[in-house]
DNA sequence: TACTTTGTTTAGTTATTACTAAACGTTCTA
DNA sequence: TAGAACGTTTAGTAATAACTAAACAAAGTA
């Protein structure tokens, strides 16, 4: 029916399309699911023959999936070209892209979020009293949301070792 | 030091670029920052006024803010304008934007991995023994790994009317 | 030292997406 | 029924992001 290189493709074109549905390039994910395919770790050159890209686009998005944890780059001694082999333990994966996100611009937009909180408390602006009451009741409770939200990445992110079994059991509990 | 207006205008960039991040239109997180510190609902030129943007952006932004719960739009009788507030149970947005994202895209893209799976377990393409038995390995773990997040999800999704705390103190039991 | 082989960086192109401006369809009002 | 008030839709534009092609840097090899 479906020779070997329409099933691969199909497979390729599914982890693209995941890719591209969180936020990340499609290419992304087309070379991850290349790598997670090979038995044996791929030079950049073998990944732009199976994928179809060029070696820039390959080199920043194998650069950008290294930093994330969901491949690893491996050099073999005697040899000059660089390796690349997919992470398979998804539960390491996922807790080097908690700790990434951690980082960067979010942190920075969740910040002006408490600089707000801050400035509403210090009397900062003209609000009269029901106003600013108001204010700071609503931006401390996104505040709190936030909190809470740092706190489960963390929590899961210290989760090591452990599988998603375990938090799936832990939340059935709740029912 | 910083007026009212000055205030305000941080707190909705900064939801803008928490927006922006998780991969939303920059406007969406800005409607929704007007929307939440704002005492009574709005109608849709009060938003025009208040965020820049133009009616159409308003409307079609609105709209999905609206899929997703973020909001919910409120008609008055005797009243032709629609009016929306910011919905302050971000738990019950969050289990909203959960069961959205289940829908569309992802699944189908997360289905193409089944499928994938069920040629190769079907005997489809011409793989020798080895090989076959490899990739079914790495696509049954891949699938797997996506039920236990579906799981996931899911338990997240049940727990009506709980906060983070709960999940908080629950994965901290895990330490 | 010149020539290969490798990966990275850059300048420019393409594709996508969010937006604006304006036309449109409805529904209410005079 | 004409006109006004709303929200939606559409066609076009501007901004952004991912990619290509090619120059480049580094580091080995002849």
């Amino acid at each position: 029916m479906a020779d070997n290189q329409t099933i691969k493709s199909n497979f390729v074109e599914g982890l693209s399309g995941i890719s591209a549905f969180w936020g990340f390039p499609k290419g992304m994910g087309a070379i991850f699911a290349v790598l997670y395919l090979s038995p044996a770790p791929l030079s950049l050159d073998e990944l732009v023959a199976q994928t179809g890209l060029t070696k820039g686009a390959i080199s920043t998005n194998v650069r950008a999936l290294s930093r994330m944890g969901l491949i690893k780059p491996i050099t073999r001694l005697g040899d000059r070209k660089d390796y690349y082999a997919a992470e398979t333990d998804f539960y390491k994966s996922i807790r080097s892209i908690l700790s990434e996100r951690q980082n960067s611009e979010f942190d920075q937009a969740v910040a002006s979020v408490k600089v707000t909180l801050q400035k509403l408390e210090a009397g900062e602006g003209s609000f009269d009293p029901a106003e600013r009451a108001f204010l700071i009741e609503r931006v401390k409770a996104l505040q709190s949301f936030f909190d809470a939200l740092d706190s489960l990445t963390r929590a899961v992110a210290r989760l090591e070792g452990l599988g998603f079994g375990t938090i799936q059991n832990v939340l059935s509990i709740l029912k």
